[in-house]
DNA sequence: CAGTATCCCTCAAGATACTG
DNA sequence: CAGTATCTTGAGGGATACTG
């Protein structure tokens, strides 16, 4: 199925490896919650969408809950679907450094006081940040 | 071109969001360095992977430079390509949480000694972990 | 070894109309 | 509002044969 099944960056690719997984994900932890609002946001067909969340909610990233208000189902990120914020911000993180020319107008994260977030720290180990010249990868056993 | 010009994260999808760069990325980074490299490592169809990789290489993410040995040329990671290093590894991490069993065999992030890195500590401003219930996003102005 | 050139085929993706 | 149904298109991807 996968052309490499023992690799988990192969195994995460499969699931959101696709056009727009990972920006239907961004929406909902943006706050994207019904189905129109993710239609509008990403401006994704209507047969794709229902179609991708439909995918996602299948690999459990996503469920439909019970709305607050009361009659409602909206969508929502399950544990899974919330890890992917890691990805989220590198991507992110990525995009700002090395797909804007200086000056772009440009979306920015903020926290929950709209504060803007001025500077993420890449991942880690310990305190140490993680380059590619330190690290690579090697099969099991 | 894209949905959302102004998103960061739309902008590295727009870049890396296929099946198969960010895998050409992850085999540059765990040493493929050869075009048959990389086509073995990968599985991909020869015309598939030069296509990628011209597209890599216009994004100026890989270049190709001249081999130690002499006469070859060989692919290597830009400081754009090498930036992706967190994105493959929050990918990573993710995988192994997410898309495995308990026991399957998977391979593993080690480091130059060949150690196994034991666990990473994901994005973070400054030293609190990020989690999507902390923070979202906005646009610019 | 490092690609290029073809051929083929599936499915992702888009547009739009329709239904409960 | 939340999808489903249909139709069409094109790109993504695979297989294989070929070339410098």
């Amino acid at each position: 199925m996968w052309t490499d099944p023992e690799c988990p960056v192969a195994r995460a690719v499969d699931v959101v490896g696709d056009r727009w997984s990972l920006l239907i994900i961004r929406d909902a932890m943006a706050g994207a919650r019904s189905f129109t609002d993710f239609q509008q946001r990403t401006g994704i067909a209507r047969n794709i969408l229902a179609d991708r969340l439909r995918k996602l909610a299948a690999h459990d990233l996503i469920t439909q809950v019970e709305a607050p208000s009361g009659k409602r189902r909206v969508y929502a990120l399950t544990e899974a679907g919330k890890d992917l914020f890691a990805v989220i911000v590198t991507l992110r993180q990525w995009g700002e450094r090395h797909a804007f020319e200086a000056g772009e107008p440009r979306s920015v994260l903020v926290d929950e006081q709209g504060e803007v977030v001025p500077e993420l720290v890449p991942v880690a180990i310990g305190g140490a940040p993680l380059t590619s010249d330190t690290t690579s990868v090697r099969g099991p056993g």
